[in-house]
DNA sequence: AAATAATGTTGACTCAGTCATCATTTTACG
DNA sequence: CGTAAAATGATGACTGAGTCAACATTATTT
């Protein structure tokens, strides 16, 4: 189920953007062209052989509205059609030389507009603009399901982990501050004793974001030890914490050690579930008082 | 200038997001209503006692087609409009009981198929669509130029501290993990060590979103130390820097330091611009090679 | 070979959007 | 105070958008 909240953002800036829709429009200049028209010609230049169907799916158009739109513009000489070798009641559309010229302009013009918005929104407000807009465009383009990608660590990673875990905990299990500083001390000296050849860490994208991590560490007497591991709930069950561990388990054994220690404290279930489905086994459980709470942390092993 | 990677994204988005209007709109279900019907029905339910120009003003809408409108509205019993009896030229206009459950009708369906539509995204995207649109929405509703804001620090600050502040120093002068590690080191210290009474830490923010930090512990011999000090480069030139550090200086004092000491790198001029503004000297120059350069270490110092 | 589907076009109709005009009323200013 | 300027609400005229139905023609499927 939908949360309501959701719903509602998404219908206010529904809103908000229809009513400030003339702002971003060609319409603004007084241009010789309705927004349909410009939509037909965009795809028009940035297209080669389009037919009128072709154009009806793609702009969502009515086929007899594209039709009048390119009767138009073949009268005014931007567009011009011939008949499709291949199908016979096909027509290739393409702009002319004039179309082209006229597109130009016309795309010259919206850049300037659209650079004169930007020009008045503070930079702070410019990024998030930025930001916002591709996001809702790769999620209004892609309708494939999102792909989670496993990548190496990189300036910023160690401490977006601590503070998205440090956040999530908070959150779910009251945990206090208490286990952000640790996160940012495992995370400070896992980057200070680095040792490529042992170590390592992954983080879990979808859409270039975020979404989980996890941690190889060199441990005792020639064990590895895993930490950190975390999934974001919002992308959860999609086997992605499985595939975090199991990429560890892999170096770990490509590192050479002989056995695969980590430490997690009974509460957190997902993980638990993650850990046994992946072979490891509990050796030890130690009733401890940590970030706020009574919790009991278990010792987990895989032999490798 | 701005950059035309920022008009690529605001039109690209802006094309998808108009090619796929239909699926946001009220016309995906068969209402009886247009867009600009159900806009108009939209102010009329959510204020009271509007005019014409009002109307026309908030939707951008031309005056008299908002008049022809309200007249089928008023024909369809809708609306009532009445006389303003302060301005004999106003008509103020409101909804009928039965334009009400109307619109009650039309809201409810919207709202299923605007569940609907977030029903087909993966959960993650759900949560990047939110946000997105929030954002947005705030963009275009907020003129006022935003002010920024300091607060306390909540849980996953210190994470997302450390890791802006590498992304950044990563970026403008190519260190190394080491200087995140050190971050991360810093800010573990922090809370392990966390004095209430003495040490101290603020977020500035803008809009809800991180643009800089400071941080005030307990140093050497009854002196404090400020750390960590940072402006996100979009929120530069705003005095964010300068409201950070005086409002550290002023907690050192409450704290009943009698001196507040720091140590930076001559490389970052903005931030040593901002010292001495606040009156702190510099005593004391030692180069040394870290973070993968060589740098040359200031401590600069301030009287209280 | 026949049924089915897609393509491109046209007619009919309503609403959106723009522009100009107008009567009326309110506000601002010398 | 009186007049100029501005705002309000309405209407006519016109083009394009959007929807629906119909149609001839050509591809595709069975």
């Amino acid at each position: 189920m939908i949360p309501a909240d959701d719903i509602d953002a998404l219908r206010a800036f529904n809103r908000v953007y229809t009513n400030r829709l003339g702002l971003l429009d060609t319409k603004l200049d007084n241009s010789p062209f309705t927004l349909s028209e410009a939509r037909v010609l965009y795809e028009l230049a940035n297209r080669t052989d389009l037919t009128g169907a072709e154009l009806a799916r793609t702009l969502r158009m009515d086929p007899g509205q594209i039709s009048r739109t390119i009767k138009r513009f073949v009268a005014r000489d931007l567009v011009a059609a011939r008949d499709d070798p291949a199908h016979g009641r096909h027509q290739l559309l393409s702009l002319t030389d004039q179309g082209r010229s006229t597109y130009a302009a016309l795309e010259q013009s919206t850049c300037t507009a659209m650079g004169a918005l930007l020009e008045t929104l503070p930079p702070v407000r410019r990024d998030s603009l930025r930001h916002a807009a591709e996001t809702l465009t790769r999620i209004f383009t892609d309708t494939a399901p999102p792909q989670p990608v496993l990548r190496g660590l990189r300036p910023g990673d160690l401490g977006l982990v601590a503070s998205r875990q440090a956040m999530l905990y908070a959150q779910e299990y009251g945990w206090t501050a208490e286990f952000e500083a640790l996160a940012a001390r495992i995370l400070a000296d896992f980057h200070t004793n680095f040792d490529p050849a042992c170590e390592d860490g992954w983080i879990a994208e979808i859409d270039g974001q975020m979404v989980g991590s996890v941690f190889l560490v060199r441990g005792e007497a020639g064990a590895g030890k895993l930490r950190l591991l975390y999934v974001e709930p919002a992308a959860r069950g999609q086997g992605i914490g499985d595939l975090l561990v199991r990429t560890c388990i892999e170096r770990a054994r490509a590192a050479g050690y002989t056995r695969l220690d980590l430490w997690t404290n009974s509460v957190l279930g997902a993980a638990r579930r993650i850990y046994q489905r992946a072979g490891f086994v509990l050796l030890e459980e130690v009733p401890h008082h940590s970030f706020g709470h009574d919790l009991i942390g278990e010792s987990w092993s895989l032999a490798l």
